[in-house]
RNA sequence: GGAGGCGUGGCAGAGCGGCCGAAUGCAUCCGCCUUGAAAGCGGAAGACGGGAGACCGUCCGGGGGUUCAAAUCCCUCCGCCUCCGCCA
């Protein structure tokens, strides 16, 4: 949720924001006009509950006549009470229903626009010039052992599949490696649970706009997770952090579970887009103030762990139009892919200022002493898609897959994979 | 799955219808004492909302109810613990 002082001291800047997203205008002044309200049958019923509670005290002084005569009035003053609060319930219940309808803040150095009005930050490395024609990843891992599709899709059905043999263990290597890279850091590894109470999934702000991309067990009341972000979000929930020695960081190993509603016929080839997929992802809580500056090292560490599978890739300032709903800024890396000759995203870091940890509670003690809302942010280490960029950018006419230097230790040396 | 017990401030732990936002202990902070420290003594100190402020309201796991009045009684949900059963 966006800081309502905000709202009430410059409720400009978020019809701006509003604007950038291409989102509705007109909540801005419906939730001043209801946050108005509220404020008005707040102080209200506050009034006659310490009329109520001073009462109560005659009343338990009072004997005989004097106190049946109390007790009388008694009733009338808690029925004014239970209206007041019943007022003062609803009005709440407004504010908030506006209140979460309304997504964060977008940085004013954010591009204005929808999907395709990204802004180029840079490119580093040159796509390679191939002198046959390039497979895509999905022949190549097939002719490896190394992805199985067509039993993904009997046992599970469409976007499933089982890595198998060289693919399984490309994708531990890889995952593990970033892990390693998290550690050295400075970051603490978390295996999170994979399913989510509702609160928990609310508070991230993934049930918003992209609520249909969210599996629900409904028997259970449980959010499965579609990244690990939600799990850290929620690990420090109604806690008072210390944040006075900086950020607190964690990279977080988990599966990652997908609808892709709204997504058929995209991607349908290979691993590209998958109901399942497993990620290390970084999380850090920090001070407002330093937020920016956390999403800069947040992409550094992505470009850092990029290096290291030694594909090209550029990295975009994704367009107002394209933020989650808890982002205020968002950068991408995106590989190039040359079974598509397209840059597709490998890595997203955003920057979701207070906006999650209004929801969720989560609060750090300013020089002061004081409780203050803490910022969130987070940031993709690697995933099962990149798996598809290694084999894409590293393949031989052969068929053939050069493995990147630093993956070999944790493939036990291999250099090349071998097609079967 | 069955039976029972418990959820109170940073932690421990009283309170079980009416000056209880809550005793006490530990931890914390500030004084005094000390060359310095410990001990000892004195004091401060929860969160949220409103107000310029005095101060007012809310919060005793969450929600609902009974009552003039609920941390205290009732219902319900959640969590934790113990025992039995079942499965890994």
């Amino acid at each position: 949720m966006i800081d309502l002082r905000i709202l009430r001291d410059d409720p400009e800047a978020v019809r701006a924001s509003q604007r950038a997203r291409g989102e509705d205008e007109g909540l801005v002044d419906q939730l001043l006009s209801a946050d108005e309200r509220r404020r008005g049958s707040v102080s209200r019923a506050d009034a006659l509950r310490a009329e109520q509670k001073q009462f109560g005290r005659q009343v338990g002084k009072a004997k005989g006549e004097e106190r049946d005569a109390l007790l009388a009035k008694g009733k009338e003053l808690a029925a004014e009470v239970k209206a007041a609060e019943a007022e003062q319930a609803e009005a709440e219940q407004a504010v908030a229903t506006l209140h979460r309808a309304i997504p964060n803040l977008v940085n004013t150095a954010v591009p204005a626009g929808g999907e395709q009005d990204y802004a180029v930050l840079k490119h580093v490395g040159e796509p390679r010039k191939f002198d046959f024609e390039p497979a895509d990843h999905l022949d190549l891992m097939t002719k490896l052992g190394a992805v199985d599709m067509e039993r993904g899709a009997k046992v599970s059905g469409s976007r499933f599949y089982f890595l198998t043999g060289v693919g399984a263990q490309l994708q531990l290597a890889l995952l593990n490696l970033a892990v390693q890279q998290a550690v050295a850091n400075g970051f603490q590894v978390m295996i999170t649970p994979a399913l989510v109470r509702p609160e928990i999934m609310g508070g991230t702000g993934f049930l918003g706009a992209h609520a249909s991309e969210v599996y629900k067990l409904a028997d259970d009341d449980l959010y499965l997770v579609g990244t690990s972000e939600v799990p850290l979000a929620g690990f420090h929930a109604d806690e008072i952090l210390d944040l006075s020695t900086g950020p607190r960081r964690y990279a977080g190993w988990s599966s990652c579970f997908r609808r892709e509603a709204g997504s058929y016929g995209k991607d349908t080839r290979g691993i590209i887009r998958v109901h399942q997929f497993d990620k290390v992802e970084m999380f850090s809580y920090c001070k407002p103030a330093e937020a920016d500056a956390e999403h800069e090292r947040l992409l550094g560490w992505e470009e850092q762990m990029l290096a290291k599978i030694d594909v090209p890739y550029r990295v975009i300032d994704t367009a107002a139009g394209d933020l989650g709903t808890s982002a205020s800024r968002k950068f991408d890396c995106e590989a190039w892919f040359p079974s598509q000759n397209a840059y597709r995203e490998l890595t997203s870091t955003s920057n979701c200022t207070t906006f999650q940890a209004r929801r969720l509670g989560v609060r750090y003690r300013d020089e002061d002493g004081k409780p203050q809302t803490a910022a969130t942010l987070n940031g993709t280490l690697a995933t099962t898609r990149w798996i598809v960029a290694i084999m894409e950018n590293h393949q031989q006419p052969d068929g053939s897959v050069v493995v990147p230097e630093a993956l070999r230790p944790g493939l036990g040396g291999i250099e090349v994979l071998e097609p079967k």
